[in-house]
DNA sequence: CGACAAACGTGATAAATGTCACAGACGCAA
DNA sequence: TTGCGTCTGTGACATTTATCACGTTTGTCG
């Protein structure tokens, strides 16, 4: 529990605060690759990520996956929010992509932090808001941006800071909401152009430039 | 400067709260087909719709246009809001679709506000909630959805309560992100299949069973 | 090592959408 | 009525993406 108060947030709040806090919430853990809530299912308070990382995605009619975002450490899930506030059903498909772990907040204890607490409505302002932008800014990919555009992206954005990003390719369809065989395609062609090299579930980046270039959209 | 308190949300503000919104607020009526935000300015306050409505739209590299959203009497943009909180310029272009009637409540009157009184908190918690909302839905249509469901899904939800939608092709296009040929297509087959007719500027809805059963997308 | 599964490569082909070019139809205003 | 501008219809075609059907490589583990 007193891993919570590491996190920035909540570290200002009142003592009142921290009481209502430790009453209504519980931490748990859990284990990578496990769907942790379902669309339609209600929502049943305020998760906030611990350690690991939990993502976020829609399934299509046909099957297939499509990632929406990213929930790392001390962020927390916006959609939850949205249910608590909106009183909805949730819109979409949570996994875990490591082990993670995240402290549930219940629906009336966060309602009521927020109400109270200057540090709480921040959090979820913020929160509401990145989630808003990150949005806005995926709409805008998929709308207008070509897949090898939005591969560039998401390889350039996913490295690690050594220009490295572990991941398959059938992973990367998936955040994409393309096909595997698209991917190796393209992939096949950066690598074509000195762009990246490969490795088995793994890409690395030789030209960085080239790439944040490709990203931009502007030379089509 | 009355009109504000016809909104439920500005009716229960406590007395100092009043004053400074009207200290900080600027009624401006804009004509239509007005730009009054583009994309990379700095949003200068919290702007709320009195009458009329907004559109909220992005711009391709190659100049297309295509609706993220629009805002309504009673509504405020969301953008805006995040501008405010997290300091960023705006990411989008704003223009009015018909006379419009906006409040700008200057940035920091509102987030002053924001802390003290209960019922802006929770505008601001809804607006940008359902506007999470609009947004994953319009990117799961994008990503999963034919052109066909998705105009078949604009024509129910855009037309009014007679079934008559006043938009020309071009327009829809717009809204589409996608071009006028294709949606003269599209509605070419929906009128051969009976389930609406068309006229210059508007199409008439015949078979609104039909027309719902293919927005769901499950008869591919 | 050998075998097995997972990851990757590739060709052929189909489907959806975008683009260009131009013709016809409609409605308003002079 | 006669233009003229806007809206719409349509054919031909290029591109992009999806799908299917394989074959090849790579890593792991008994």
């Amino acid at each position: 529990m007193d891993e919570l108060y590491h996190l920035p947030v909540f570290k200002h709040l009142t003592p009142g605060g921290r009481q209502r806090l430790e009453s209504g919430t519980s931490i748990k853990q859990i284990k990578r690759a496990n769907r942790i809530l379902y669309k339609g299912a209600m929502a049943s308070g305020a998760y906030i990520v611990l350690r690991g990382r939990l993502r976020v995605f829609s399934i299509s009619p046909s099957g297939t996956e499509a990632t929406l975002y990213f929930i790392d450490p001390g962020e927390t899930c916006v959609l939850a929010l949205n249910c608590l506030f909106q009183d909805l059903r949730y819109p979409a498909w949570v996994e875990t992509e490591t082990d993670t772990r995240v402290a549930v907040v219940t629906g009336p204890v966060y309602r009521r932090l927020f109400t109270e607490e200057a540090s709480i409505q921040n959090l979820t302002v913020k929160a509401l808001s990145t989630s808003v932008f990150r949005l806005m800014n995926a709409l805008e990919h998929v709308h207008f941006l070509k897949l090898e555009h939005r591969l560039a992206n998401l390889i350039l954005s996913g490295a690690s800071s050594n220009g490295t990003l572990s991941m398959t390719q059938q992973e990367i369809a998936g955040h994409l909401g393309t096909a595997r065989e698209v991917v190796s395609r393209l992939v096949k062609s950066f690598v074509e152009n000195n762009y990246i090299r490969t490795g088995r579930g793994m890409i690395q980046i030789t030209d960085a430039r080239a790439m944040a270039d490709m990203v931009s959209g502007e030379i089509p």
